[in-house]
DNA sequence: TTAAAAAAGTTATAATATAACATAATCAGT
DNA sequence: ACTGATTATGTTATATTATAACTTTTTTAA
């Protein structure tokens, strides 16, 4: 069984969490944005791990103040907001969510994501973006937005279960 | 409204269309499997147009021989069929189906999808690729498949309609 | 010709997502 | 603080996409 450490041992998550959360807080403020109890709750929901998260999971996760359970739009909005304002990505090809490790500045979305342990790692290769944005424009296609979803086996997973 | 001609005058689609259903059919008799009625059916629903189609509308388009309306698992099993001869793609990002345009390779899927008419071009352009695998492989993740995107505005378009 | 395999039919249901409207909380201007 | 407007959340119902499980039919191969 893979281990539940998203990434390898020098990654401390308490710490990793606590940042994008503090982060996201400090974004918020700046942008005149509320991250209400609920949003926050979701958005600490996603960045317990680096598995893309789906809804449902979210919501089976989710605690009302009252004991009731939650419905899907209560979540759905709540991701709604995260998505908007770049705190979370969608994984189209998992219709699943996770934390945006760079928030503070809109970018695509590039994630290189593990069958094995479920893990995504987000990029920021420009040069990805740039090769696409390149042959596009050959095209005389304006690019709006990208889904860049690259399954595979991570190094420690590949390293720990050799296929 | 945008035309409905998939792409600039030039592309006649109903050659575009047979060539593909040649191809496929060739294919098929090459590697030993059935493309069925049922199968051709559906892959010829897919290639009336270069506008990815969701399951569902798929199968309301389906004759079936007794005007017996088609349940979903018939059309997800042809679908299933025609994706594993890579007959077609699956657009993660809008749950839909569209013709390969190079069936006789497997490959990886890269597509700009113009958000006015809905149509999806396919790319062969291994420049992105390499970049992909580039950054992958330093990371260490060994990739096995791709999910590559990219919404916008096509050239047609972007002449045609200027936003 | 007949058993095995493959394909298609059928029924039910799972999983993901949204529409529409009701209620509650927050904010801006007084 | 008060009040109307705005924003956020609750609630119910339902739409959309996809699959499980089992049956029947068709095709293949001995």
């Amino acid at each position: 069984m893979p281990s539940d450490a998203p990434f390898p041992d020098e990654h401390n998550h308490a710490i990793c969490m606590s940042q994008a959360l503090g982060n996201a807080a400090k974004l918020c403020l700046q942008r005149g944005v509320r991250l209400t109890p609920l949003r926050l709750q979701v958005l600490e929901l996603v960045w317990r791990s680096h598995k893309p998260l789906g809804a449902y999971t979210i919501l089976e996760n989710l605690q009302t103040a009252q004991g009731r359970r939650a419905a899907p739009p209560t979540v759905y909005r709540a991701l709604d907001f995260l998505l908007a304002q770049g705190l979370i990505h969608r994984i189209a090809s998992l219709n699943a969510f996770i934390g945006c490790l760079h928030p503070e500045a809109t970018h695509v979305g590039q994630f290189l994501i593990c069958e094995h342990c479920g893990n995504a790692i987000e990029l920021d290769t420009p040069e990805i973006t740039n090769c696409i944005m390149q042959r596009a424009e050959i095209l005389g296609f304006v690019v709006k937005s990208q889904t860049i979803e690259i399954s595979g086996r991570c190094a420690h997973c590949q390293a720990r279960y050799a296929s």
